[in-house]
RNA sequence: GCGGGGGUAGCCGAGCUGGACAAAGGCGCAGGACUUAAGAUCCUGUUCCGCAGGGAUACGUGGGUUCAAAUCCCACCCCCCGCACCA
């Protein structure tokens, strides 16, 4: 990662200092940005606040792009554009960062420091580190640093509205659309399973978890099943797959580990064993319980239990697979389903020489996979795979396999009574209410791997019993999301059917945490609101939240809200109440009436299932329709030479780097033009360094118009290659114009870098460097306008060398460039192309018979070839062209159409696209006489066009727009 | 398993409302021009065959529809993402 060097920071800095020194992004109501832009005409774009935990790397900086490269294209479409921002604060992540700051973890606080040294000078570093042992302090320095890193890359944001989520004003608006929520219904209480660390004594999120970012802890749902010992206390085995107890043949009880008796208060006592782990477990996810002694695993072997369904009596065995940490520590065996079962089984055979006397255990085969030829799954995989002891670790893969086979193609047998012939993935939850319903079945929640705390204090699953959540599963609510969604545009547009599905499935989502930074939950000032609950209409704040700032916290009350989003009650009552005047209360209510709604909020795929829904449904249950978002583009995210960028392969580059490294324009360029939205951006250094060479070159053709004395042409001096070039560039700049409108920013780049200047560059192999320079200049305006929004630095500053009387005004605030219809004239670019594929096949010709050329002869079609095409250009049918060319009947006539057909696709439709030439008539002869110079040149040697030597009789081969050749 | 995306030349990646497609663009590679040299830049080439502009074989695999398929249909294989409550 070497600076390469790029002589363009400077421009870019002045610009920035220029553009915020003439405030021509704030936006205001009907005014337009700095210029223009009429009042019914505005466009408020809105890109997700950065998260101020760390620094931003060059993957986030895609999307702020492409937002800002959207902005600045409305601008120039004439929208009066609103394109703010502002920073996310709220959540556990600072928090838990600042605790271990606080508590010295060394792996933190060396994470941080290296991200405060891209920032600070090395002696400044300690200091600030330090100070993030407040989580105010880390939130304040990034967003900082952000907001400065925005400002570098050249985004056009109105900085006069920013604000974070942890300030009053923040809190009053995020409290007030609790309310409304409430309102509506839809805020309830229930119980929650959470992450939990005794230790601490709290709740413990991804975040302070060891490893919790990269492998994720979640929680899982065990049920748990009793099985009644003689002396009327159960035995509580726990499973993932209690479609299988009818298949039950034993239990297995780890002999070397402790149990304990729990007394277990509900509508009777009851008296359950379980692991020593599994009851402190216990005590935390249900209430009444109540730990008594102690008991040795080995206790329990060789006794009897009944299974909960039919009244079996089953045996009790040891097995040392039996983890005490992993649900309650008692396991029932299904020898004929899972392998660990089946292998505990023969490995006690074995050792023992037999099982105990009088006791005969076969498996219960109680599920048939269809489509498969297993016998009992568990036994046949373990053959299968030579898996013999209990200790092997494939077992679980083995486990792994049956479990999905069972899952979706299996189907429980005879022995399962109401349940037999349906699909375990349709009858598992059915059959664990009904186990549930008959008192023999719980819920006992396990992490899905064994986990512990940054600070190495175990990780369990707690029970909160009191959770908040919000509630989607409101059918109103749903329907009014799917309305929403409906009226909506998405780019790429699969993702609106995706996010239709995402509405059904919403249902419970808890909305308020024990810790963390946020809003006090306003119905229970214990609890925080959090932190994806708190940030799905802010966009709204974005509309009025600089002129909130000069109102006094106070006088942010629901009313004030009400009367400023919804328009409810009048401005004197509000004045009154709040105590603001009814003239700035107006004002603040007319600026968000202006500006609302969000016409489109850009960001990336991840957000779709949780932001983005959320962002929706809030919008569809407190705002009128006229306020529902219009819009949501997403792109895919940006990857590093193939891999993902992340800490821990060392591969991220921060935001902060770009200018230095690649100069902002070129990143800029890279991120617009290296892939479609819907697609994964790859960052190459190599690829990085050949648009680098490519965008210099772009820029040296400016410069190179620039210079004194260069003048453009004048229309009476145009010349065929003047008008070909000149309707080339029109015709991209409509196509590119359509394709930004489109989101295909991809698209509308290529066009105008790379496929723009290799236009230039034939032409100029055509014409001279000298008239390039001039002709460069005719298009020159409309060109760097169309580039501004993609590099924006470096066009505004040779658009103003280009017009110096234009000293106080900017590119950024131009108009979209007129295209001139006029200009694109097909005739010339079809003569062009006729050209090139003539020289094409003398090339070929020349290459293939190895001829040094001494003279080349060149036959256009005859007339009557002409005739017999234009009669059957049309005609779709084969067998009709037989009839449409009856007025010509001969052989040669047919000899031509044969090769006719063969190479022109004259029925090409013609609402293909352009490009794709359909029939088009030439004057073949005027066009090679004009050009029979550049064809000398070209091939060094005299070109005869039409002459009468044609010693092959070649002449006879020349079809329309394919002439004939003859070297000598 | 369900839902979504995808499998195209040495690589990345367009095309995929069927027809100038041997397949844009880029990278890489080769040759040439320029240069004292390197770099940069600009040309040319980059499946195979061909001493006349042509032909053959190609777009995950196998079938099918069509005058014509990378593009449409069917089946199969492989890869990626999501199936949540985490910012």
């Amino acid at each position: 990662m070497v600076a390469v060097n790029n002589n363009y920071g400077d421009i870019e800095e002045k610009w920035q200092r220029r553009w915020h020194e003439a405030r021509i992004f704030d936006a205001e109501p009907g005014v337009g940005g700095g210029r223009g832009g009429d009042r019914g005409k505005k466009f408020f774009i809105t890109v997700p606040y950065p998260y101020t935990s760390g620094p931003l790397h060059i993957g986030h900086g895609r999307t702020y792009t492409i937002g800002d490269i959207i902005a600045r294209f409305k601008r120039l479409e004439g929208y009066n554009v609103l394109f703010p921002m502002a920073f996310h604060v709220t959540g556990t992540p600072i928090l838990a960062i600042a605790d271990s700051i606080a508590k010295g973890d060394a792996e933190v606080v060396a994470r941080y420091r290296d991200y405060v040294s891209i920032y600070e000078r090395e002696e400044r570093v300690d200091e600030i580190v330090n100070s993030f042992s407040d989580a105010e302090a880390v939130a304040k320095f990034f967003a900082g640093r952000i907001a400065e890193d925005f400002k570098r890359m050249g985004y056009s944001i109105d900085w006069r509205r920013k604000f974070n989520t942890t300030e009053p004003m923040y809190n009053r608006f995020v409290e007030w659309q609790f309310k409304k929520l409430y309102d509506k219904g839809v805020i309830k209480k229930g119980k929650y399973p959470i992450t939990y660390s005794i230790e601490d004594g709290s709740p413990v999120g991804e975040d302070d978890i060891e490893g919790g970012d990269t492998d994720k802890v979640s929680i899982i749902e065990h049920t748990t099943i009793k099985f009644k010992l003689r002396d009327g206390s159960f035995l509580v085995a726990s499973t993932l797959r209690p479609e299988t107890i009818f298949g039950v043949t034993n239990l297995w009880i780890n002999p070397d580990v402790r149990y304990v008796k729990v007394k277990v208060t509900g509508d009777g006592d009851e008296f359950w064993i379980v692991s020593k782990d599994a009851a402190e477990k216990l005590s935390y996810q249900k209430s009444g319980i109540e730990i008594l002694e102690e008991i040795e695993g080995g206790y329990f072997v060789g006794k009897v239990v009944e299974e909960p369904v039919a009244g079996r009596e089953v045996p009790v065995l040891p097995a040392s697979f039996v983890d005490p940490d992993v649900g309650t520590g008692v396991v029932y065996s299904v020898p004929a389903h899972a392998p660990y079962d089946y292998i505990a089984l023969e490995d006690l055979k074995r050792k023992r020489g037999g099982l105990e006397s009088g006791i005969e255990i076969e498996p219960i085969k109680i599920i048939e996979i269809e489509g498969s030829d297993y016998e009992l799954p568990a036994k046949d995989i373990c053959l299968r795979m030579g898996i013999e002891s209990q200790e092997d670790p494939r077992l679980e893969e083995a486990t792994q396999q049956i479990y999905k086979e069972e899952f979706y193609r299996g189907v429980l047998n005879d022995r399962c009574g109401e349940f037999a012939g349906i699909k375990i993935a349709e009858i598992k939850d059915e059959v664990k209410d009904w186990l549930r319903e008959r008192n023999v079945a719980g819920i006992f929640y396990e992490t899905s791997r064994k986990a512990v705390t940054r600070g190495g204090s175990k990780v369990i699953v707690a029970v909160l019993h009191d959770q908040w959540f919000i509630d989607y599963k409101a059918e109103w609510w749903k329907e009014l999301g799917h309305k929403l969604v409906s009226e909506m545009t998405f780019y790429p547009d699969r993702y609106k059917a995706y996010m239709h599905d995402i509405i059904d499935w919403l249902a419970l989502r808890p909305c308020a945490r024990k810790r963390g930074l946020g809003t006090r939950f306003p119905f229970d000032r214990a609890w925080v609101i959090e932190s994806l609950s708190d940030s799905t209409i802010y966009m709204a704040l974005y509309t009025i939240a600089h002129l909130l700032r000069a109102l006094p916290v106070e006088s942010l009350t629901e009313s004030f809200f009400d009367y400023v989003f919804l328009g409810r009650g009048d401005a004197a009552t509000v004045a009154n109440e709040t105590g603001v005047d009814t003239e700035v209360l107006d004002k603040i209510r007319a600026e968000f009436e202006y500006w609302y709604p969000n016409d489109l909020r850009h960001t990336a795929p991840p957000h779709l299932s949780n932001h983005l829904a959320f962002f929706l449904m809030h919008h569809a249950a407190i705002f009128p329709p006229n306020k529902w978002p219009g819009s949501i583009t997403l792109n895919e995210l940006l990857i590093r030479e193939g891999r993902k960028m992340s800490k821990s392969k060392g591969n991220v580059i921060p935001l902060a780097k770009v200018s230095e490294l690649y100069g902002v324009d070129l990143y800029r360029l890279y991120c617009a033009i290296n892939a479609d939205f819907g697609a994964v951006v790859n960052w190459r250094e190599q690829d990085v360094d050949a648009l680098r060479r490519k965008f210099n070159a772009l820029v040296e053709l400016f410069e190179d118009s620039i210079d004194a004395g260069v003048e453009e042409l004048k229309e009476d001096e145009f010349t065929h290659m003047d008008r070909w070039l000149l309707a080339r560039f029109y015709r991209r700049l409509r196509d590119s114009i359509e394709q930004y409108r489109a989101f295909r920013i991809r698209e509308a780049g290529i066009n105008m870098f790379f496929e723009m200047m290799n236009d230039i560059r034939y032409y100029e192999q055509r014409a001279s460097v000298a008239r390039r320079k001039r002709i460069v200049r005719n298009v020159m305006d409309a060109w760097l306008i169309i580039l501004s929004p993609i590099t924006p630095h470096i066009c505004e500053e040779i658009w103003h060398k280009l017009h110096e009387n234009k000293a106080k005004t900017f590119i950024s605030l131009e108009r979209l460039p007129a295209i001139k219809e006029e200009l694109i004239d097909e005739r010339v670019e079809r003569e062009e192309e006729y050209l090139t594929s003539l020289v094409n096949d003398i090339k070929e010709i020349l290459h293939v018979a190895r001829l040094k050329p001494g003279k080349i002869y060149v036959y256009t079609a005859e007339k009557w070839k002409w005739d017999v095409l234009r009669a059957i250009k049309d005609v779709e049918d084969r067998d009709k062209i037989r009839e449409a060319m009856k007025f010509r009947k001969d052989k040669t006539t047919a000899e031509f159409v044969k090769r006719a057909m063969k190479i022109l696709p004259l029925k090409k439709k013609a609402s293909s696209k352009e490009g794709a030439s359909s029939y088009f008539e030439l004057d073949e002869e005027a066009v090679l006489e004009r050009e029979r110079e550049y064809l000398m040149h070209e091939f060094g040697c005299e070109v005869e066009i039409n002459g009468d030597y044609d010693p092959e009789n070649k002449r006879r081969l020349a079809i329309p727009l394919k002439p004939a050749i003859y070297v000598d």
